[in-house]
RNA sequence: GGGCCAUUAGCUCAGUCGGUAGAGCGGCUGACUCUUAAUCAGUAGGUCGUGGGUUCGAGUCCCGCAUGGCCCA
C-alpha cells in the first residue's frame, strides 16, 4: 500500500511545517443544493457573482489539474459542486500547498465567488483553502464506482464515497421516517418507546435471539415485536401512541429479510380495524407526495400507486378465487390434503400452518396496494374476532407487490379470549413450532385491568423504504446489513495492511 | 439446507489450446490558467481467495474450504 505511506509522510511533512491536516472545524455556509437553488437561475455562463463571497466545504471526488489552474469536483451529502482553483486567486504559496498536499478523498473547505464557466456549469472561484482532513487510503474507481458487494456492505463508507446513488437513497430513507413522525405528531399521536431486553417475548411469531442480563442472572430476549409494550401503555391510558424502532428475528437472510429491522407500531384508542385502513391510506399517501410529489412511484419497472382509497379483497374469498378452496369450510384434513395437492409441505402438522402455507401460495399474486382483510381466527392470535362471524378477525394486511408492509387489526381486548388464543399457541410451541408465542401472564391481566376498544397498525419501514427507493433487496436500503465475521487470516492480513 | 456462478494490481476488468501476468482509472515524475471519464509524455505497482492434487510445467484442469452473488426449499 504505497499510497498510505505517501499519504503519511504528507502528513508528517505538514506537521513540520506547523500545518495541522485534521483541522477542528470550518464554518461552511450552504450545501451543494442550496447553492445551486440560489445560483443557477441568477448566473449565465461565462459570469461572476463578486458581491457574493461565502464558504463550502465537501470530499475531493477528482482534480483536473491544468498547470497554474485546477478544477476540482467537491461532494457534500446533496451532491457535487465544481471549485476553480487557480494560482493568481489564492497566490503562489497557496498554490503549491494545494498542488503538494491535497489530493483526491481529502475534505477542503473553500471560499469562493459563484461563476459559470464557458460551458455554463456553477463553480466556485476559490480565494482560499483549507485542507480540513486528509485521506490516506485510495478511493475506488471514479467512472465504475465500487461494484464489488462483499465490501460496499462491509465497509458501507466506502460505497456512500463511490457511488452517489447510496448517500441518496439513505437520505430518502432517514426523510421517511421523518415525514411518518410529522404526519402521527400533527395528529396528536405521541412517540413512546418500549423495552428492547424483554423476560417474555410476545406480539409476534418469530424465532427470537437470546441474551443474558448478568445482574439477575437470567436470559432475555431481544424483542420479536413492540405490540404488546405498547397496548400495556394503552392500558394505563394513553390513547394514541406509536412507536418506530428496531425489532430482532433469529430467521433467515434474504432479499426480503434482515434479521434486525425497523418497524413503526401505532395505537389508536376507540378504533378498529376500518379506521386504521383509512389512517393507513392516508399516512402512505403523505409519506409518498412528501418523498415524490406525486402518489404514483415506480418499483422495478412496476407503476404502483398509493392514492386511496387501496383495493380491499377478503382473505378467504381470494383464495377460493385464486385456488378454489374454501379454508373456511375445509376440515384440517382437507386442508392437509389439499397442500399434498399442490406439492407442498408444513413442519408442524396444524391449522395455523395449513392455512399459514396456503396463503403464501396466492401472496405474491397482489400488486398494486390493496387492503386484504377478515383473516382467519387461529392465525391471527392477537386480533378481535369480526364482529358477525367468530371465525374471522378484524385483521388486515397491506399487500404490495406481493408483499406484506402493513398488518393491522382491531385489538384483542378480552382477556378470556385472550388466554385461550395463547393457550392455543402453547400447544404449537410443543408441537414444535418454535416461532409460536408464548402466554404471557401479565398482559392477560393488563387485558384484565381493561384495554379500551383499539384500534393497532404495523408497517415495515424497511420495505416501504425499498418501494420508495426502487430498491431491489432490503441490503440496499439499511446501512448496515448483517454480514458473515470475516476469517481470523482476513483480519490478520487487514492488521499487517494498518502497521505498513 | 440444495444447485449454479464468481474471487487476478488500491478500484473496474481482460487473460486464447496448460508454457512463469495485461489494460484503463487511481499513484508517482514532467508539460499545460475554462476542464468535467480533461489531455499529452514517462514510471512504479501482483503469494492470481485459500489448502491439497494432476502435470516436466497450473491464473488456466480436478477435489476440499472460505467469502460473495443468483436461483430454489
Amino acid at each position: 500500500m504505497d499510497l498510505r505511506k505517501q499519504r503519511l509522510s504528507q502528513i508528517e511533512e505538514l506537521r513540520e511545517k506547523g500545518y495541522e491536516p485534521y483541522k477542528y472545524r470550518f464554518s461552511k455556509d450552504y450545501n451543494s443544493q442550496q447553492i445551486k437553488d440560489l445560483f443557477d437561475d441568477r448566473i449565465k455562463a461565462g459570469q461572476l457573482l463578486e458581491e457574493m463571497v461565502f464558504n463550502y466545504a465537501g470530499r475531493i471526488m477528482t482534480i483536473r489539474m491544468h498547470g497554474k489552474s485546477a478544477f476540482v469536483d467537491l461532494k457534500d451529502d446533496f451532491g457535487r459542486i465544481q471549485a476553480y482553483v487557480r494560482l493568481d486567486q489564492v497566490g503562489e504559496d497557496r498554490y503549491e500547498f494545494f498542488k503538494k498536499y491535497i489530493d483526491i478523498g481529502d475534505w477542503m473547505g473553500i471560499k469562493g465567488y459563484p461563476f459559470k464557466t464557458k460551458t455554463g456549469e456553477l463553480t466556485l472561484l476559490v480565494q482560499e483553502l483549507e485542507l480540513l482532513s486528509k485521506a490516506i487510503r485510495p478511493l475506488p474507481e471514479k467512472w465504475h464506482g465500487l461494484k464489488d458487494k462483499e465490501i460496499r456492505y462491509r465497509q458501507r463508507y466506502v460505497d456512500m464515497i463511490a457511488n452517489d446513488n447510496v448517500i441518496i437513497t439513505f437520505r430518502t430513507r432517514f426523510l421517511v421516517t421523518q415525514y411518518i413522525r410529522e404526519f402521527l405528531n400533527e395528529r396528536g399521536f405521541l412517540e413512546v418507546e418500549t423495552p428492547v431486553l424483554q423476560m417474555i417475548m410476545g406480539g409476534a411469531n418469530a424465532k427470537p435471539f437470546i441474551t443474558h442480563l448478568n445482574v439477575y442472572d437470567i436470559d432475555m430476549y431481544l424483542r420479536i415485536a413492540t405490540e404488546l409494550h405498547l397496548k400495556r401503555l394503552v392500558v394505563g391510558g394513553m390513547e394514541k401512541i406509536y412507536e418506530i424502532g428496531k425489532i430482532f428475528r433469529n430467521e433467515g437472510v434474504s432479499n426480503k429479510h434482515n434479521p434486525e429491522f425497523t418497524t413503526l407500531e401505532l395505537y389508536q384508542a376507540y378504533a378498529d380495524y376500518n379506521d386504521i385502513m383509512n389512517l393507513t391510506e392516508e399516512l402512505l399517501y403523505h409519506v409518498t407526495t412528501k418523498i415524490h410529489g406525486t402518489s404514483k412511484i415506480k418499483y422495478q419497472g412496476q407503476e404502483l400507486d398509493f392514492k386511496p382509497p387501496f383495493r380491499k379483497v377478503k382473505m378467504c374469498e381470494f383464495i377460493k378465487e385464486n385456488l378454489g378452496i374454501d379454508i373456511l369450510e375445509s376440515s384440517d384434513e382437507e386442508l392437509k390434503n389439499f397442500l399434498k395437492e399442490q406439492g407442498q409441505f408444513v413442519e408442524i402438522e396444524d391449522r395455523y400452518h395449513y392455512i399459514d402455507k396456503i396463503w403464501d401460495l396466492v401472496e405474491d399474486k397482489i400488486i398494486e396496494p390493496t387492503f386484504v382483510i377478515d383473516y382467519p381466527t387461529e392465525i391471527s392470535p392477537l386480533a378481535k374476532r369480526k364482529r358477525d362471524d367468530p371465525r374471522l378477525t378484524e385483521r388486515f394486511e397491506l399487500i404490495i407487490n406481493g408483499t406484506e408492509l402493513a398488518n393491522a387489526f382491531s385489538e384483542l381486548n378480552d382477556p378470556q379470549d385472550q388466554f385461550e388464543r395463547f393457550k392455543k399457541q402453547m400447544q404449537l410451541k410443543e408441537l414444535g413450532d418454535e416461532e409460536a408465542q408464548t402466554m404471557d401472564l401479565d398482559f392477560i391481566r393488563a387485558l384484565e385491568y381493561g384495554l379500551p376498544p383499539t384500534g393497532g397498525l404495523g408497517i415495515g419501514i424497511d420495505r416501504l423504504c425499498m418501494l420508495l427507493t426502487d430498491t431491489p433487496t432490503i441490503r440496499d436500503i439499511i446501512p448496515f446489513p448483517i454480514v458473515k465475521p470475516m476469517s481470523f487470516e482476513d483480519e490478520e492480513a487487514l492488521l499487517r495492511d494498518e502497521e505498513g
